[in-house]
DNA sequence: ATAATCACCTGCTCGC
DNA sequence: TGCGAGCAGGTGATTA
């Protein structure tokens, strides 16, 4: 499910309605996550009162005197703002209970998303030590990836969705930035010029921008914390179009998979 | 160090 | 209508 625009929109969306607020219960149904969720977690919240949402690549981070709460969505994760109370279904794994009679709800069928507790004065916690940079920061540019990807033979794509590299590009827009660069996603990474790697960089940008502006990608059933859907699915040049003509071109797009992901991209505008 | 593959888990779609 | 195969927005761990 969710790329950085998603959870960026899931973070606007939850971030007034947790603003100010006293978490006045955890509530855990299921903490068989990715990684179990800390058997002492609400005892650590229980009390404490929310001041902000910060993101950093897809975790949204909401810090307190002695630690930060990390939740990640995974595949298939999401959060919800609803009335405390409101039935549980099969998949609603955690509620943070607030003052104001609303709850934080998680929901996340396939249970790839993660719940967890970053105490203050340890280490950064290991899953943040090592991310690359924003991709909407002036950090992240084409001379950035141009000296990344000098002796690397992966191909562009595996490449740009490496969060060691950059964070936040999936699938999705990883196929979608390419395609607006005219980049084959198969070409090894040091073979792309310094050149095109500044044309990547601003597409990247652009294709995240954009899709924060619209609220993200709904594919199946995502729905920001407001539990509006996002509109950037009918924008989407090449993801999920496989065979489908080029909106460019009117070439049949081709259809690999790279790194086991589905890579869609036209053979005559991408090269 | 880099690249490729495996693994985690559920739900949905497709072909037979 | 039922059933197995394959696929899905992520990413750490393991293997060459």
């Amino acid at each position: 499910m969710p790329e950085l625009p998603e959870v960026e929109t899931t973070r606007r969306g939850i971030e007034p309605h947790l603003r100010g607020q006293r978490i006045e219960r955890l509530t855990v149904r299921q903490p068989r996550l990715r990684w179990p969720i800390p058997a002492d977690l609400g005892k650590r919240l229980q009390g404490q009162t929310i001041d902000r949402v910060e993101r950093r690549a897809k975790y949204l981070l909401i810090p307190f005197e002695q630690g930060t709460l990390m939740l990640h969505l995974g595949m298939s994760g999401s959060l919800r703002i609803l009335p405390i109370g409101l039935a549980a279904g099969k998949h609603d794994h955690v509620d943070l209970e607030l003052g104001s009679g609303q709850m934080l709800r998680f929901t996340d069928p396939r249970r790839f998303g993660a719940v967890l507790w970053q105490a203050r004065g340890e280490p950064l916690h290991p899953l943040l030590a090592h991310l690359g940079p924003e991709p909407l920061t002036d950090e992240f540019n084409g001379d950035y990836l141009f000296k990344r990807s000098r002796h690397r033979q992966a191909p562009v794509k595996t490449f740009l969705m490496d969060g060691r590299i950059v964070v936040g590009v999936g699938n999705i827009y990883a196929n979608e930035a390419l395609f607006a660069a005219g980049i084959r996603p198969d070409r090894a990474a040091g073979k792309v010029s310094r050149e095109r790697y500044g044309r990547l960089a601003e597409e990247v940008k652009r294709v995240l921008a954009r899709s924060i502006l619209q609220g993200g990608t709904t594919l199946r059933d995502f729905v920001g914390g407001d539990g509006k859907p996002g509109y950037f699915a009918q924008q989407l040049e090449v993801y999920g179009r496989g065979g489908e003509p080029c909106r460019v071109c009117g070439e049949p797009l081709t259809e690999i998979r790279l790194g086991q992901r589905s890579t869609v991209f036209c053979r005559r505008c991408q090269r």
